[in-house]
DNA sequence: CGCTGCAATTGGAGCGCTCCAATTCAGTAT
DNA sequence: ATACTGAATTGGAGCGCTCCAATTGCAGCG
């Protein structure tokens, strides 16, 4: 026992394992990959030594060694916009089922050295990366890895695979679902950003199809929950007659709310109002607001599927997917 | 002479540069990690040369070599309780002006390998941790690294430092608020939970000080919105006199919210209503609920150099730190 | 009973860095 | 010039793994 080489300090390595195991490092190595051509014998000896000795392996070492880290990294806007939650559970579905880890970063996440989470995650040897977030000043260049681009996002990169939720249709959705009810001034409360204005088109093209006249308001302005209250304002103010309103997102929703309840108008009787995401926010039973669902599990098992083929295998024939969303009819919309 | 290896398709490394500036590797190195006593001329000569070739320096190399990684993990409950936002901006701003990368890992992401997010960690070489989460099933055991506890969490760990907010202050605090406005029928919608638990205490401790009954709701429920909701419904039946209430935190005052109205009870008229944790929802407009801020940018940052401390320095002496609450009045409450 | 063939094991050579002792360089005093 | 110094720079030896070619073990076969 004394003439272990392994000093209290120090955390055991493979040779450790290997010793206390009687066999070689290389052995251990293969238990450690499970690789198939390890009698049974071997093998439970190694994973008694390692539970023995408490032996944890070093991703360092390995990725160095192996040239590839088994870990994707995932790049988000704000951890406070917390769509991207759901994603993030799409995707670890898929990866922890193929042993990979998973690493959040948020865009924010530049240390010292002005490093983007990009480069960040590069020089972490990641083998993958999801972009999820809005593309920042810098954009995004092609990189020595598989990237997926998940979201709602009017990204592009070149080579980069791309998996959104389809922001026109779940528009339409909610618009023909207005116009269904038998509502004729329909609003919308807009923003800045690629996915507020694919929710604008969808909104547009619904509204038109219909014969009815758009309403805007928030355009270029934030797509919070204070850029909605401004916006509903604002649209209001313009169009006293609307019996509707569309909100680019829940959190905006949230702040149309207190302009309408500000302005003496009650929702639904006075006025129908839809968010869009389906988040917490709108499952409330305080706000229980009819939403639009975009399916991001649904997202982030098919980015992560997409981008485990782009790892695993050497075959571009990835076609662009686009995931359906899906309407949440909720109180806080009535029949005009 | 002999530092001439070459990668021409993969990405370049250390020699690379080294090459490139006319310079050793070694120097390429010490400027990496910018040490003093390199000249000016090669100090650039070298900055040049890796900008020329797009050099990444390769994270697990240098953990591998240097037996630290200049990082360290952040352990959370779940991406949706969003209260680890400042706490983790307070943790950055210390961390970032060090040099160190940051991750954060919430505690579901066991890999395949049923890997627990601190042995994630310590495989990552983590150079120290910060517990921001409820401790799991298993609790948390001494590990190799310093671990810093942050936030208002009843976990305790041997050798691990603590930094709180002291929560029962912070209830304390609500409870002199609500009876200095009049109330003399304050109840407590509470919940399972470390947190839960000293907000409660500090309640109760206010309320027998002013002389009152204490009147409690949702003992060992969920923290949420739906527990706010199912608590305060209980909480209403049981004392119908109450004239003021104080959730455990802002997303069970929501819930609180839709039980009030439900019940025909108007806020602020009828019923003051408090949460806890100044929280996005409780500085919304519409709600803009009177709560308590536990100043969580203020922990994060003193956890982040406590936890620097220990890792640079070999000084034991750190006594616990506790952060004082601060009260937020909004116009969920009125005087009585 | 040696021989083939395949499965199970093993040692060695790095992966791209950091650290350290050794070396070179430049500046000053002799 | 020469010796002496401290600062700047360098090569070498690993860090803990993976990968690969080489080796061993052990069936079944002639």
């Amino acid at each position: 026992m004394s003439d272990d080489k392994r000093s209290d300090d120090n955390r055991p390595t493979i040779y450790d394992v290997a010793r206390q195991a009687g066999v070689s490092k290389s052995l251990v190595s293969l238990v450690l990959r499970d690789s198939p051509g390890v009698s049974e014998k071997r093998r439970t000896a190694v994973l008694q030594a390692i539970t023995e000795l408490g032996y944890q392996p070093s991703r360092a070492a390995a990725t160095l060694a192996g040239h590839h880290s088994r870990s994707i990294g995932v790049i988000i806007d704000d951890y406070r916009n917390m769509w991207f939650v759901e994603l993030l559970e799409g995707i670890r579905h898929v990866m922890d089922a193929h042993g990979y880890h998973v690493t959040v970063s948020d865009q924010h996440s530049t240390g010292v050295l002005r490093q983007s989470a990009l480069d960040g995650f590069l020089s972490m040897n990641v083998d993958g990366i999801v972009f999820a977030a809005e593309p920042g000043t810098e954009g995004i260049r092609p990189v020595g890895v598989p990237v997926v681009i998940a979201g709602a996002r009017d990204t592009t990169m070149v080579g980069a695979d791309i998996v959104r939720n389809d922001d026109a249709l779940g528009a339409r959705l909610a618009v023909d679902y207005l116009v269904g009810l038998g509502h004729r001034h329909i609003g919308h409360l807009t923003a800045a950003g690629g996915s507020a204005a694919r929710r604008r088109e969808g909104y547009q093209e619904a509204v038109q199809a219909a014969g009815l006249t758009p309403h805007l308001a928030g355009l270029g302005g934030p797509a919070t929950e204070e850029g909605g209250y401004q916006a509903c304002l604002a649209l209001l103010r313009a169009a006293p007659e609307l019996t509707a309103i569309l909100a680019a997102n829940d959190t905006m929703a949230f702040g149309a709310l207190a302009a309408l309840s500000e302005q003496g108008r009650a929702v639904p009787t006075d006025v129908s109002l839809m968010g869009y995401d389906n988040s917490p926010l709108a499952a409330s039973r305080y706000l229980d607001l009819t939403t639009v669902d975009n399916r991001n599990f649904d997202v982030g098992v098919q980015a992560a599927e997409t981008l485990l083929a782009r790892i695993t295998q050497n075959d571009p024939a990835i076609p662009p997917i686009s995931i359906p969303p899906a309407l949440v009819t909720r109180s806080s919309t009535a029949p005009r």
